[in-house]
DNA sequence: GCCAACGTTGGC
DNA sequence: GCCAACGTTGGC
């Protein structure tokens, strides 16, 4: 099994609507190596949902693959913001996968990962990084899982 | 195939 | 809103 890691922007789509929803496609990808990463996704695989160009950032729960790659319907529809003119319905460029929520995490900012010493190799924390799919390794999944777990002393 | 110009991302 | 970093486009 395999995690990854992707950005979302909450004010489209946060990791509450995707609780709310229960189920949803992961759609809009229009970038061919985000692309190359969701064609490797397995059924199963963890992904962290990260919440970009919001005040703060951070990692906000766990979803998990429930159907691998497929096209991307939004590719052919001109009225989507994701058309591609240059796709065809015989040679699509881009695909989703369908994700699950598994749990919500205690909100992790992006400065609270910034200063965990265990994730500084992490992609997501790169300078320049805006690839929105990336892969994570599992001690640093499993090292958010627990900061995701830790509970506020106070109210 | 190079690379300048342009568009987008995303933290701050 | 700024701007650094990156991806894409298109002329040559």
């Amino acid at each position: 099994m395999q995690h990854w890691l992707l950005k979302t922007e909450p004010d489209v789509f946060s990791y509450a609507d995707l609780v709310r929803l229960g189920s949803s496609a992961w759609d809009g990808v229009r970038n061919y190596q985000a692309r190359n990463h969701l064609r490797q996704m397995q059924l199963g695989d963890l992904c962290l949902i990260y919440h970009s160009s919001t005040n703060p950032p951070g990692v906000a729960g766990i979803a998990k693959v429930v159907e691998t790659a497929h096209p991307d319907p939004s590719q052919f529809d001109p009225d989507s913001p994701y058309h591609d003119p240059k796709s065809t319905l015989e040679q699509p460029r881009w695909v989703q996968v369908r994700l699950e929520p598994v749990r919500a995490l205690v909100f992790l900012e992006l400065s609270v990962l910034r200063a965990e010493p265990e994730l500084e190799a992490m992609l997501i924390l790169r300078k320049g990084n805006r690839l929105s799919v990336t892969p994570v390794e599992k001690k640093h999944f499993e090292r958010i899982l627990e900061l995701g777990k830790e509970q506020k002393l106070s109210a």
